[in-house]
DNA sequence: TGGACCATGACGTGGCGTGAAGGTGC
DNA sequence: GGCACCTTCACGCCACGTCATGGTCC
């Protein structure tokens, strides 16, 4: 029984040179089911299942367990997903390279210390551990595969004129040769979709908590500046084994801008009273255990006349989603806590005024919302929550794409509601 | 029973961040003894032990199974021998960063091919293959570990007053504005030693049937010359897919003398008649099939005037070792097949008077020997080369060092016979 | 006498490989 | 009817993890 445009499970193992036996294994396993299967239980695949394989592949090839991989590739396969899945292996690897390259290091350093004379054992032990580190790898795949789905329908079904970051950009008022402390600063993304917009000599650093973040956004901001130039080219720093202590500090020029790069807990900022004109905390202070410590911080390595600008959202923001997934399981709940409470629109004047005068702090809203007309992207969003949602959408995924599709058939109508707070010091 | 300068099972664990079971399930497989073991079964553990573990562990992390590891690390653990290792870990970990440079790569075609429209399949599929690819990886780490044995045993015991390369580079005779040939260029050895002795203006093309030590000797060339530059920086030749018949072609310049690096088999120079002053065939012609086809290839490309420079050893070379091998175990033989009958100082000139004109062939011989006065490296040595040495000696490792060590105690002499034929056109 | 180590042995697990035995289509 | 191709069922292998049970030292 020939299906056109269809491979069998043999074609389609021959294709990707595995085993036939994987494939049926990937299918027993629900990694990867086949588009059809006919009467006699015969096994029929198609291209869009030949890029999930690819993916499969190239996780198993990084080393990801098959359960792992499980979770991460649930999902569909239109272009939009390819695209961004293909960014996000590509950093996968360029992780991975990276990883190796400290490794090789490491195996040039122990031998030229052999070469000197005697045996360093403390480096022997150095270099043994440095192979067997791998763990947050997979944690990385995940968050960074969950921002791209983020941005993804955002960027995909905005109603406003601009979106969050140039909107937040011009926010900021930045002038010639102000200088500029951005705290959680993710992947960089203010910075490179406003790169064209930025007045001379202005000093940035960019600062986050995790230093696989500041890695990424190195690359991103090197990668977008045509110019840039990596100054201090990683020696001996390594980013992994010395997170917060050695203070790894890296730049990267753009004509006579300068970025810093640097790793750090937002509630102890290790710079001197009164150093910069602008801080920037863009949906980071509500993941602050001691909120107002950190405002403290801020608050002192602000120079008299400096501001904050701190963005978060209101209970209202997106709780069309919230109410979606309620009401077809009414278990799962798309964010264990509810960030909103810890620093939200509502009760953040309340919180900053602990800190900052209050007659200082200003509230701007941006006015936007979504209108969906796609189920695909808006499962993918669902999916990429740090909720609850995956353990009760797995076993019934197919179930959960056509409820989507339904609710979403006419346009589904998503309010935004998020803002910032300028506080003047 | 505590023991002084030892480490439990326990603490040898701790240190190198492994799990005592995996010791333990280390030590029962053969993989890494304890260095010595009490009356109570309680292993213990050296320094030394923690450098074999290391090189486990790497292993490992490049993907290789126990089995294969056991093969690969039999030997000890003194100075030379660590470092040796550290040298060819550091090339492992330098291949597999290229081969995951060129998977970064062909994520990103595969990306940027998707943005421009439609999906290539084709670009997918090869994706997935570059992936699925590692096979050839152990077979190149063992002629890596073992070339670097065979060298470390000439040079540290050779009696004669230069080595075989410092030796075989006066018999070339090069002078300004040469253009000169290397078949079977092997890591290049003959060019990193004698860089620094190299006329103006002379231009060498390095050539080899495997893509690996092509890849190998640009590294090599480029890391011991220091104004080396590489023109071509690899873009979208895979060396990997298209091995032969896209003749990836690379150079690399040196003030005015030039290298160029090409894979092909000798057989089939891909040259027009008459392109170089000098081609040399260092101990290469006996690994080949069809020699009077090489002849005549490598007459073809010389210019008229020209001469073929190509070395090789007679029967008597190194034979002492043959002996000692076969005195110990009558059914070892250490090369399957014996190269100097294939082309040796013996049948060399009747071989390259096939080709060349008779009255043109010189032979000249490198007088030298060894006298070897320690058994690790001579251990290192035999169980490096290409017999049958190691199914037998697996299980009686010890009692062949110890019965080596018996036969080296009042220094142990080696014959060495190699020499080359010059051939005029 | 407890607790911190050490040992062995038996069984489990993930990611398949490798038959065995049988059905379907040309 | 032969052959290629598909299916499921069941066992095997590797590199350990995980008990269970017991011994030694302080």
């Amino acid at each position: 029984m020939k299906k056109e445009g269809y491979y069998s499970s043999g074609q389609f193992a021959k294709l990707a040179d595995v085993s036939v036996r994987t494939i049926r294994f990937y299918d027993r396993k629900d990694i990867l089911k086949p588009s059809c299967v006919d009467e006699h239980g015969a096994r029929f695949y198609t291209d869009q299942d030949l890029a999930s394989l690819q993916q499969i592949l190239l996780l198993k090839y990084l080393g990801f367990s098959l359960e792992e991989i499980r979770a991460m590739t649930i999902g569909g396969s239109d272009y939009s997903h390819l695209s961004r899945m293909l960014k996000v292996q590509e950093k996968l690897v360029q992780d991975r390279i990276e990883q190796m390259q400290t490794v090789a290091e490491a195996i040039r350093d122990t031998e030229a210390e052999l070469q000197r004379g005697s045996v360093n054992w403390q480096n022997m032990l150095d270099l043994i551990h440095l192979t067997g580190m791998e763990r947050s790898l997979s944690s990385q795949y995940k968050s960074a595969s969950n921002l791209s789905a983020r941005i993804a329908l955002h960027s995909l079904y905005s109603t406003g004129r601009d979106g969050w970051f140039p909107w937040l950009f011009r926010q900021l008022h930045l002038r010639e040769g102000m200088s500029v402390l951005e705290v959680g600063c993710g992947d960089g993304a203010l910075w490179t979709y406003n790169c064209s917009l930025l007045p001379d000599n202005v000093s940035v650093v960019l600062s986050d908590i995790s230093d696989g973040m500041i890695r990424d956004v190195r690359r991103n901001l090197s990668q977008t500046m045509t110019s840039a130039v990596l100054s201090e080219p990683d020696k001996g720093t390594d980013l992994r084994s010395a997170p917060v202590q050695k203070d790894p500090l890296h730049s990267s020029r753009t004509q006579n801008s300068s970025f810093r790069f640097q790793v750090f807990d937002c509630t102890h900022i290790p710079f001197p009273d009164h150093s910069f004109d602008l801080v920037i905390a863009n949906h980071v202070l509500f993941y602050v255990e001691d909120i107002p410590q950190a405002l403290r911080e801020i608050r002192r390595v602000l120079k008299p006349g400096g501001r904050l600008i701190c963005s978060t959202y209101s209970r209202q923001h997106m709780h069309e989603i919230r109410d979606l997934v309620k009401e077809f399981d009414s278990h799962i709940v798309l964010s264990r806590d509810s960030l909103y409470e810890n620093f939200g629109l509502e009760n953040g004047r309340d919180i900053l005024s602990q800190v900052f005068p209050v007659s200082g702090i200003t509230l701007r809203r941006h006015e936007d919302s979504l209108e969906i007309t796609d189920s695909q992207p808006l499962v993918e969003y669902i999916l990429s929550c740090h909720g609850n949602q995956n353990q009760y959408l797995v076993d019934r995924y197919k179930e959960f794409h056509s409820f989507v599709e339904e609710k979403v058939k006419s346009s589904f109508h998503v309010t935004k509601d998020a803002g910032i707070f300028e506080c003047y010091v």
